[in-house]
DNA sequence: TTTGATGCAAAGACTTTGCATGCTT
DNA sequence: AAGCATGCAAAGTCTTTGCATCAAA
């Protein structure tokens, strides 16, 4: 199995078992945010066996190794998302999770310079983990 | 009690009744974003007692009339803000939530200008209920 | 070998709901 | 008087945990 997985798992201090590299393979091979219990059953079709149990703890594993991000709506269960990159989500009234355009990401960007966020830092005394915008938004 | 609470609640298409009159005006009160569990207790110890199931509803309905805003941290129950003019909220990782200081909040809404609102709308397809910046923080 | 991951089922945290009753309008 | 809110308890949804077993390092 992709020996660069093992090699991403390794720098992150993650044990790497073959549960946690098919729910990071599947969250990494969608756009689509998805939910603890989408994934699992994602997986269970495609036959990676694995307990809903296992798909939570891992999910909270990478998350903690800086592999992915938990999305949290203001209401319905957790979506993730192995882009850790800086990205806008739009929050959809239908519980969708949406990419804001790359374009959008980069104006964003500009508007919140790091003095900004050194400046927060400063004031607040805290050390800032995560900056991010987000927008909830409606069909129309 | 507060005729212009009533006034409140009625321009919002609210029925104003004691409970959602207590809760509000607690919510009002405070700039520590509590849960409804928190609220409730609050209430008991003042005397003002209800059931949390209705604190709970009493909170959906003031956000569905905007007078409130839900705030969903990456774990735990949800907080509430009775404050719904734009402001960066910092979710430190103990689970409080504080509100940027003012100048801050002043200097990102200046990097998140109107048009870019609006050409996120347009790409998009959809309407724009909302957007925020929040930030994670850690204490250090 | 040692340490941590898994599976399962059970428990837990948080929130919503059904229904009889009461209060607002 | 009509219609929505309340209280209570029960159910529901989402997530975590305990423990025996198993696999990764």
């Amino acid at each position: 199995m992709g020996t660069e997985v093992r090699q991403l798992f390794k720098s992150k201090d993650l044990r790497c078992t073959r549960q946690r590299a098919d729910v990071y393979a599947a969250l990494a091979a969608t756009k689509c945010h998805p939910t603890a219990d989408e994934l699992h059953s994602t997986l269970s079709a495609r036959g990676c066996c694995m307990s809903l149990a296992t798909v939570y703890n891992t999910l909270e594993a990478l998350c903690k190794g800086g592999m992915c991000r938990k999305l949290t709506p203001a209401s319905g269960p957790a979506r993730f998302d192995a882009d850790t990159t800086d990205h806008v989500h739009i929050m959809v009234d239908d519980g969708r999770i949406l990419d804001a355009p790359e374009e959008i990401n980069e104006r964003l960007a500009a508007g919140l310079p790091k003095e900004l966020r050194d400046e927060l830092e400063r004031q607040l005394g805290l050390s800032i983990r995560e900056l991010r915008v987000s927008v909830r938004a409606a069909a129309r």
